[in-house]
Parts: structure tokens; C-alpha cells; sequence
DNA sequence: ACACGTTATACACTCGTATGTACTATCTAA
DNA sequence: TTAGATAGTACATACGAGTGTATAACGTGT
């Protein structure tokens, strides 16, 4: 059951062809002289047994893996998610295929990482260490890193590419307040093990420039984090708009976020937009689908992972590429109409 | 400017420990006798030099590759990028980095992906053509098929999963039924091409059977499909619920399309659920979010994920796996909510 | 006639690893 | 004492492919 066949390897094709197992390695890669009947008889051959290159060999004689790499810390994210779907139909056209994985914080990981031969790696992990991406740049492997945090700056074959995170959050601020709200707060993520976003966050840094740009000063009372579920975050929210508080806009870290902090101003009898408005982050499906409709910030997907695949692809080639940033699109609905 | 550094190789671990290369084997694959002394040598060396053994060279020699390949047709989804996440975990305490891609429908795609040598593959794709999976398996590599149609057989190493599309699609419309339904439509996907769900799909025949075995008879006027995109949809599900006909439930194919028919409903005014008990599948994010909030089916994504890697490295082995089936989760929320 | 460039082929080595096999030294059982 | 098992090591080959280099045939210009 399940006999394993043997493998076709290029002697079969050589042996079936009549040629030596050289030309049929000039035929496949096309960089030698080769007779044309005898280029007839190695395509013939290849078709006839269905013959096609080891990668592996290929990989281990220096030639690519023709694999890439993507880190992200959390791969169910819509926004992720979308991205890698997109990026793989860049990449196939390309000849790559793309794995996946979580960021494991650990040194073990990248060696393990670096003995795959990866052909390029994309980091999109705010904790990931800036060491370890080095490591990668050190063994060869050319990184993209998505933006996520302030002032890092990676020595070697990395490229930066910004995905719009800060100006996205700029954005999102300036509509609230361009829609009359004065009091705006800016809610952070839901983690179990109660990380919060680092001070040199992107989309927090947005934020907070946005918001002193226009002369409000941001404070504590300005900022929701910290909490470890969905309900401690609703509390927190209620709290906030109780209070007395005169808090007229949330910021969403993300769609959900937002969901959530909307939640929690219906439970008070708050109305949305009327009393409060919200906008949150991604786009994502639930922005569009959630009572009332979220406005959001729209991220360039689709640009971002061709753009990534097309900077790999041009480091593997070994050309220098310049950083990238991508811009966002402010996505109007219900949470921020004026009514 | 990113200087490639030398790739650090077992004969550099020989030299540093003072010993034959073979050693050095030994020590990593800890399969031979080796002397205490050298054994100790050889590992200070591994760490001194941070040697990893080249994952290629080794897969090229036939170990494995290390690596599994999911094969979906719409990785953007929720549901799969939670199993992706979830594999990734298990995978990884397995040695395993799992490689993902959309499903190429070509033989051309096939032979590619053979050439790479996964040491598993996993589809979950109602398109992908049986002798392909038998192409895999002839290869010799173990194939995992997350079961979507009905009927359908492997001859070789593919072992089937059932996720619980059937299960849970009976038990969907089982709990529209206890709630007092008797006039329930099925709403299939959109799709911008005009796609269809097969006849033998799971989760239709799981609505047409549970129909069926109480006494339902399951006519066109039942279902909706072959919507290109929402806003036809959103239409199509107004005409059948205005045409004075007694709708008084309708079973989403997943969430996205549950919340369409949410609006839908809406939109002409009917009341979820007071006139109208909606249904989805999947229990993703929105479902959580909309509003109202929606009932829907759950499926065991984590269950799934650990036993799909189990089944993999079993098979890996050479053990024979049997079929596995899940079954789902019934989540009550307000869309079918007695009132 | 000769030199030279072009076309075309194949040998032999290499990538980094795993392991069958052969070999030696030491120890145990009879 | 001797045969056989055990501990320990190393050579040589193989995995499947890419390519430097050598070689030969052929055409062209002088």
C-alpha cells in the first residue's frame, strides 16, 4: 500500500533521451550550447517521465531553496492572513512557495531557520529580536522587516519596508477630530500574559503625535491597555465613559478592539456616533459586518506583498533595495458619521 | 554590505573537536557508539561554532525534508489560518515548518510540489483533483485530505479527515428546527467567477439530510447560490424573503454569508430573530460581532491541527492511520434566540 | 596551410550529509 | 587459550544536481 515509486531523476531523462546527464542540465537550465534534435530528445524525455529537478539538490549544490520565510506573531490575523495569500500568488509566479511560522523567541529557532536556506525571510513581529535578524542578514538571507516600532534601524541585507502603520494611525486620529471630537482614547490590545504595546509602538506613536499636533495632550487618561480579555477591556472602556468623563472617540488598535469598545458604549446606553464615535484598524471583515458599520484604516495588502516579493527577489539577485513605505485609505462608515 | 558569512559546516565541527567527520555525525544523530571524551568534544564544538546540520544536504539524503505543505483554496479564511496557527505550534515541537499555498490546479503545480519533498501534505480543497492526491501518494509522500465532498476515495498512503462539515451542517439546521422553523433556506457562497458548491459538497448534503429526515422536502426554493458577489446576494435573499413566501430561517455556508443575510433581512425590515432565525458556520470573529450576534457551528480547529500532525509523522513512519472524524460545537447566540 | 572562434559534448568534481562496511582494541564467556 | 561480542573509529560511497574545464568538430579568414 502506497508502494513509493522511484524517483526520476535526471539520469532516467538522460538515459531515455540518449545524451549525456550534462546536457540534460544545460537543456533544464538553459546557459549551454545543446544540439537542437538532442534539446528535442532531453524536452521529449522530460515530458515522457514527468521529470523535474530535485529541489533539494538544487538547493544544496547553492543554487535557491526557492522558499521563502514569513514571521508573524499572529498568523490569524485577517490582515496576515490576506497578505501571505497574496503574497503567494506573487511568489509562485516566481518559482517560490511560502512557509509560515510563529516568532519563537529563541536562538535555537534561527539556527533552525538558517539550515532550512531560506531564500529570503519576512519578519513582521514587533518582539522580534533585532539580533536575531542580523544573524539571518549575517548567514546571507535577505530580510524584509515590516515596520512595526520606531527607530530600528538593522545593519546588513535588511530591507524596511513600512506598511502604514504610523501615518494609518495619524489618519485615523485626524478623522475623529476632524469630526468634532475633542476627548479621544486609544485603545490598546487584549493579551493574555498582559503585554502592552511598546512606548515606541508605530500605530500607538501615530497616535500620539496625531493628537499633539492638534494641541491635545496625551495622558493616562487617554489610554486603555494592559487588559488580559475581552471582558476586562469592556470594563475598562465603561469605566472610562462613565466617569463623567467628557470622552467623545475611540481609537481602535485593530477592528476588534474597536468592536469591543462599541460594545461597551451600547451596554452604557451610549450612542454610536451620536454620543461617541469609533474608529479602529485593518479593515478587516468584521469592521464591515459589526452594528453599527466600524470605520477603519485600510492597509495596501496586495501592494505590500508584491512589493515584498519583488525586494526578495531583487536581494537574492544581490541588488541593494531601498526601504518602502506604503500609505493608507481612511474607510468611512456608520461609527464616525456625523449626524 | 552583508557580508556571506561561510556557512559553518560538519567539517568545521570535526576539525575544532579533533575528530573524523563521522564522529561528528554520530554525536548528531546520536546512532553509534561514540567515546564519551570525543562525544563531549564534539558537542562544545556544535555550540562553540553553531553548527546546525544543512536541513538540504540532509533531506537530499534522503532523511526528511522537515517540512508539510497545506494546500487550501482559501487561506485568507479565518478557519484556516487558525489550523495553520495551530499546526504551526504542534509542527514545530515535531521539527516541522509548514509551508502553505493556494491550490494551483495543474499538473505542472504537482510535479513542483513533489520536487520539494515535503514529508507531508495536507488538502483542504473541494477542487483539487483526486490523482493528484494519488500522484502524491505514489511518490511516497502521506497525504491528509480534509474531507469536503462525499464519496470520495484515495487508493495509497491519504488518510481522510473529517472536520465535521456534515455534522455540523445537520446540526445547524436541526437547531433551527427546535427553535420553530419550518422554512429554511440555504445560502451558499459567493463567487466572483460564479462557482458553485458541488452537489456532493458536505455541508449542503448535511442541510439537504437533515431536511429531509424531518420531513422536509429540499427544492430550489430553498437554496441560494451562484452569487457573484454581496450585493447580489443581499438581493437574491430579499426577493426570497419578500415573495410573500413563509422563510423563517436560513442557514449561512459560513459566517460572511449569515451576516449578508443579516442585512439583508434588515434591510426589508424583518426582525433577527423574532421573524427570521439565522445560522452560520465556521464561528469566526464576526459572528461574535455583528448584531445581531450570530448562532453558528464551531469546528475543533485546535483538535484538528494536533491530529492532522500526529497522523503526518505516524505515516511518516510508516504506520497506517485510520480515518479521523470531528464532530462541531452548536454556539447559541441571538440570531436564533427564542423570543 | 594555419590560427582562431564557434558549436557541442562529457568528465570529474562539488555541495553537506548519512551510513554500510571494514577495521582495531578491549572485554567476556567457554 | 580462543572465539565471539562490544566499543569505538574511519573510509568510501551515495543522495541529485550544477559547472569548471578539457576536448573535438567545424567553419572562417588570412
Amino acid at each position: 500500500m502506497g508502494e513509493s515509486r522511484e524517483r526520476v531523476t535526471r539520469a532516467d531523462v538522460a538515459k531515455l533521451a540518449g545524451v549525456s546527464e550534462t546536457i540534460v542540465s544545460y537543456v533544464i537550465n538553459n546557459n549551454r550550447y545543446v544540439a537542437r534534435d538532442k534539446r528535442k530528445r532531453v524536452e521529449e524525455a522530460v515530458k515522457e517521465l514527468n521529470y523535474r529537478p530535485n529541489n533539494m539538490a538544487r538547493a544544496l549544490k547553492g543554487k535557491q531553496s526557492n522558499q521563502l520565510l514569513f514571521i508573524a506573531d499572529h498568523i490569524t490575523n485577517e490582515y496576515f492572513s490576506s497578505i501571505v495569500s497574496e503574497m503567494d500568488k506573487y511568489a509562485y509566479d516566481s518559482g517560490y512557495l511560502i512557509s509560515l511560522c510563529a516568532n519563537r523567541n529563541s536562538s535555537e529557532f534561527i539556527s533552525q531557520v538558517i539550515s532550512r536556506q531560506y531564500d529570503g525571510i519576512i519578519i513582521s513581529s514587533a518582539s522580534f529580536p533585532a539580533e536575531y535578524v542580523e544573524q539571518f542578514s549575517q548567514a546571507g538571507i535577505p530580510v524584509v522587516v515590516y515596520k512595526r516600532i520606531r527607530y530600528h534601524q538593522f545593519s546588513g541585507n535588511v530591507a524596511m519596508l513600512g506598511t502604514g502603520l504610523y501615518e494609518g494611525a495619524r489618519k485615523a486620529v485626524r478623522h475623529l477630530i476632524s469630526r468634532g471630537c475633542r476627548n479621544i482614547v486609544y485603545a490598546d490590545r487584549i493579551s493574555a500574559r498582559g503585554h502592552v504595546s511598546p512606548p515606541d509602538d508605530l500605530r500607538f506613536g501615530g497616535f500620539v503625535d496625531e493628537m499633539e499636533a492638534n494641541g491635545f495632550l496625551v495622558g493616562k487618561e487617554n489610554i486603555v491597555c494592559g487588559c488580559h480579555n475581552q471582558e476586562e477591556l469592556e470594563e475598562e472602556i465603561k469605566r472610562r465613559l462613565r466617569m463623567g468623563s467628557q470622552v467623545d472617540g475611540i481609537f481602535g488598535r485593530n477592528d476588534m478592539i474597536a468592536c469591543i469598545a462599541m460594545t461597551a458604549a451600547g451596554q452604557i446606553g451610549l450612542r454610536i456616533p451620536e454620543d461617541i464615535k469609533v474608529i479602529g484598524f485593518d479593515d478587516s471583515s468584521i469592521s464591515r459586518f459589526c452594528s453599527p458599520k466600524l470605520s477603519t484604516i485600510s492597509l495596501k495588502q496586495k501592494e505590500i506583498a508584491k512589493a515584498t516579493v519583488e525586494m526578495i527577489t531583487r536581494m537574492v539577485g544581490g541588488e541593494h533595495v531601498e526601504d518602502v513605505n506604503f500609505d493608507t485609505t481612511l474607510i468611512e462608515r456608520e461609527s464616525t458619521a456625523v449626524r
